[in-house]
DNA sequence: GTCTAACTGAATATCATTTGCAATAGGAGG
DNA sequence: CCTCCTATTGCAAATGATATTCAGTTAGAC
């Protein structure tokens, strides 16, 4: 599995950083990657408390997410209001996000054009790129079914 | 000048809702205006503070904010870490920015081909979309010039 | 002018995230 | 395997942005 992959690749740069290999980082990866592909701290730190009395701390947590972004595992994907919503990347290609504002439904995408337009916008403005968001906001389909029908019941009522 | 249009608008829009015209909700529009296009709102807070000793409170900049939010004045263009960068839109088409990490300073741009392209890509979700937002995060041609000019001062040394 | 609901300011609460500190545990060197 | 030093951990407290509560103040309908 790939995940062992990460994990040492991990372990490297970890070393590397004059950081210690400790167990409760090696736990955070297994349950985020166990967890799904996007998450909320705090989520996070909730399921993880139910599933295991003993396992890592809120403080523990927020600073393995932070060195996991440095490493390049995470990703802030979606800021919304006050929420942040995070990915576990873990050698995904790259993809933009659809989010529902109904259900809260990620649909994922990527559109190489859109991609090379960016380039070409960055090298208009000589802007070095390090890297981008693009977050779409709307209803997805789902949820558009689901307001036909209670528009539908509203009439009636 | 079209302020004056954009509040009368604004003033249409609190009727409807039921809410009174009061002195501090333009004179913060004012301020706003005469701030620049982006802003954070402590930053503005401050500054309207500074300027006039009996202007608007904290919470009353919060709470207008709010409103010309859902109003349409105003829009979250940039979200970094715990910041929010807001812009006053005022009838300004739309577009994406470029945002330089070195020195924080924003560049405004626009494409139509990449608007048309998350356009299909919606459509070949079937999602509605709402609003979106591109942040490309990156180092301006300014900042790479200084980086340059420092490495070699670095190497003189 | 009167009256009521909306507004305001100040203080307080909240929410996500960070930090200080004392106790603990990696892991390098013996 | 033991020792020692430093990084790490957990908890509690601090932070920073934003929201809310409440008592006093106003807009504006009648």
């Amino acid at each position: 599995m790939q995940l062992e992959e990460l994990k040492s690749k991990f372990e490297q740069f970890l070393r590397q950083r004059g950081h210690k290999i400790t167990r409760g980082r090696f736990e955070i990866i297994d349950k985020i990657a166990n967890y799904g592909p996007h998450f909320e701290i705090e989520e996070l730190v909730r399921w993880i408390a139910n599933q295991d009395r003993s396992a890592a701390s809120r403080s523990t947590v927020y600073r393995t997410v932070r060195l996991l972004q440095e490493f390049g595992a995470i990703r802030e994907v979606i800021k919304l209001g006050n929420r942040t919503i995070y990915e576990f990347v873990a050698g995904k290609p790259h993809h933009e996000h659809l989010i529902c504002v109904e259900c809260g439904k990620i649909i994922e995408f990527y559109k190489q054009e859109i991609e090379e337009l960016q380039d070409r916008v960055c090298e208009e403005h000589r802007f070095s790129p390090i890297n981008h968001r693009l977050e779409i906001f709307g209803v997805c389909s789902d949820c558009k079914e689901k307001k036909h029908e209670s528009r539908g019941m509203e009439v009636r009522t």
